[in-house]
RNA sequence: GGGGGUGUAGUUCAGUUGGUUAGAACAUCGGCCUGUCACGCCGAAGGUCACGGGUUCGAGUCCCGUCAUCCUCGCCA
């Protein structure tokens, strides 16, 4: 039998068993030991390493010495079982090791720029530009061979659950909301612009009209906007997922096992049993601060207004009265006696988040009430104020005051700030829970007027009789979004299907008939011929990777992202184009003054 | 667009209230070494202290500006 060109097996699977055959490996030098007399080459390639051993006699240790790590060699030899004293417990090949008698130098490598076979950090932007070599690290390369997995069981879960997967336009029409599109220019309709999907939104609920009954797709979007780091700038993937005559619970029952089948697989940790708990928005507002809340943190907020409404502390019961100012109160429990930087750490943390400070009263193991606040308060609203929070001895517990929204958020990150202080956030464990009943509509504080709050493609709990007689703010949507350890995976709805729904649900928001049928018109006009209820939802696949991959920065789960500034610096682009291109495309450029950057 | 952090050898870092010739480790190059697996030993080379101004007798160190990068606010239907 012929030989392969290049390999007889990886270098990551020859154990005992292949004693005393020849063999073919290739791969990348990731370290040498260069004896004088006797040299080793760790050899490595995507499947793991193998010690090759070459003796000062043979043709092959004269070419090996030479070599530099990360070049690229075939080699034969010999699969011989290494002596007792010489085995190496901590590799898979440990037991056995190639005595060379061939090598080939297939690619040289340069003196790199980051090293490979160690853990030593580098900064972002030469791991961005020479990525390929990044990639070739172990955790890296273990993150996206992960990824991959992932997508793969993803895949195989919705397909098993009676999805089908289906390609939707990449090069389509601008949105009417949200955020920025990217836009490409059309050359054969001049001053026209196509826009990359910022979720292929409108196409799967197209796919529905069309009667199709389960859709998903691993669907990339894309959106002008700033990075942070659980967002990358520009583009990222979505498990997007429609499905027909459904209600909200039959889309929660879909996804419910494929998610936690996903997280329990790949994550080596406890994952919440489905079906996940529910939370209304406005609970989780009022008691996690956020509408992403981490179940792992076990404080709990409450509204205590009322203890303070009519009490002597008047910089509370004041902005109560006069301001519509609400007090959210966050315990922090077994802290009375921490000492006093620990409250005026928080203080100062909340000084820092544009609040005033953060007000306490400390409960110490007698039962007296202390801190700058408590001697404001009768005994009997201290006493209210430890019942209706649940505060026992030696416990503590901190005051936010301001407007309703202002004062959930900033509650929210001394929720979760306190939770960390005191280390009582729990580990080893995927807290995933449902926000449901999210508003249909809010109010533009800056402009006053009523607004989609979320999807405007959402149907509102009610339906046409809701958007009729209720006000508008309290009207709630079929809309709901599932997180996971405070990380928002994804957004969904029942969607709107009925048109004069929706031409009522956009009035509201101040638009009319016309500018709907024009900037929606597709849609509009497809659920004008028979559709069916649905709605969908899109859990963000790099985030589920982030979290199952336990890594606090998306780049580390993506093989070729883009910087913060939206560039990648390995293809480098974006980049210049040539005045002929620019000409064909019949765009003209109108740069700002101040352009420097190549 | 705003705020904050970082920027010293190829890399990771140290560098005292502002004071002699800016150091170490890893990598690189040369030499030695037959059982290492982060091999070891000897030696060499490698610096516009991000860039540009300023203060000072004297600046890696202090001040101002610029750039790069990360985090963050805005933004993310």
């Amino acid at each position: 039998m012929k030989k392969h060109m290049y390999r007889t097996h990886s270098c990551g699977n020859l154990r005992l068993v292949n004693e005393d055959s020849h063999t073919k490996l290739s791969g990348w030098v990731h370290r040498m030991r260069d004896h004088g007399g006797l040299l080793f080459i760790d050899l490595r390639d995507h499947y793991g390493m193998t010690q090759c051993v070459f003796n000062c006699e043979t043709d092959a240790f004269k070419v090996a010495e030479k070599l530099r790590v990360e070049s690229v060699i075939t080699v034969e030899g010999m699969v011989v079982k290494r002596s007792p004293a010489t085995v190496n417990p901590k590799m898979p090949t440990g037991d056995i090791e190639v005595l060379v008698d061939h090598i080939h130098v297939i690619s040289v490598a340069e003196v790199l720029p980051m090293t490979i076979n160690s853990n030593t950090e580098f900064p972002e932007e030469t791991r961005l530009r020479y990525r390929f070599l990044d990639l070739r690290r172990e955790k890296l390369h273990h993150n996206i061979v992960l990824r991959s997995k992932v997508i793969a069981s993803i895949r195989k879960r919705m397909i098993d659950q009676g999805f089908m997967e289906f390609q939707t336009p990449i090069l389509t029409s601008s949105s009417p909301e949200g955020a920025r599109d990217y836009l490409v220019p059309s050359r054969v309709h001049p001053g026209s612009f196509y826009a990359l999907p910022q979720a292929p939104q409108q196409f799967k609920q197209l796919l529905m009209v069309s009667g199709f009954d389960r859709y998903f797709q691993i669907a990339p979007c894309f959106r002008d906007e700033d990075g942070r780091a659980d967002r990358s700038p520009g583009e990222f993937y979505q498990l997007d997922f429609e499905m027909a005559f459904v209600t909200q619970e039959d889309v929660f029952h879909a996804i419910e096992p494929v998610l936690y089948g996903i997280f329990l697989e790949f994550g080596n940790r406890h994952v919440s049993q489905y079906p996940f708990v529910q939370i209304p928005y406005h609970d989780a507002m009022l008691k996690y601060g956020s509408d992403k809340p981490d179940l792992r943190n076990p404080l709990i907020i409450k509204d205590v207004s009322e203890i303070f409404l009519g009490s002597d502390f008047s910089v509370f019961s004041k902005a109560i009265e006069t301001e519509k100012s609400v007090v959210r109160a966050i315990p922090a429990p077994k802290t009375s006696n921490h000492p006093r930087s620990f409250f005026d750490k928080l203080n100062d943390w909340a000084r820092g988040e544009g609040a005033p400070g953060l007000g306490y009263i400390t409960f110490t193991e007698d039962g007296s009430a202390k801190g700058p606040i408590a001697k404001f308060l009768s005994p009997e609203r201290i006493e209210a104020l430890k019942k209706m929070c649940s505060l026992e001895d030696g416990d503590s517990i901190f005051f936010v005051c301001n407007k309703k929204d202002a004062a959930a958020k900033l509650a929210g990150n001394a929720r979760r700030k306190i939770a960390e202080e005191l280390d009582l956030i729990e580990k080893d464990v995927f807290k995933l829970c449902w926000i449901v009943d999210f508003p249909m509509y809010e109010l533009n504080e800056d402009t006053g007027k009523v607004e989609f709050s979320h999807n405007p493609f959402s149907m509102p709990q009610g339906g046409l009789k809701a958007l009729e007689t209720m006000n508008p703010l309290d009207i709630k949507a079929y809309q709901y979004d599932i997180v996971c350890n405070g990380i928002e995976l994804s957004s969904g709805a029942i969607r709107n299907h009925l048109p004069e729904v929706m031409y009522k649900a956009f009035e509201i928001a101040g638009y009319g008939a016309e500018e709907v049928e024009e900037r929606f018109g597709g849609l509009l006009n497809a659920f004008k011929f028979g559709a069916p209820p649905h709605g969908g939802s899109a859990p963000g696949i790099d985030r589920i990777v982030m979290l199952l991959a336990d890594e606090p920065n998306i780049r580390e789960v993506i093989a070729f992202p883009m910087n913060q500034n939206a560039q990648d610096l390995l293809m480098q682009a974006p980049s210049a184009i040539t005045p002929e291109r620019l000409k064909e495309l019949h765009i003209k450029l109108d740069l700002p003054k101040k352009v420097v950057k190549e």
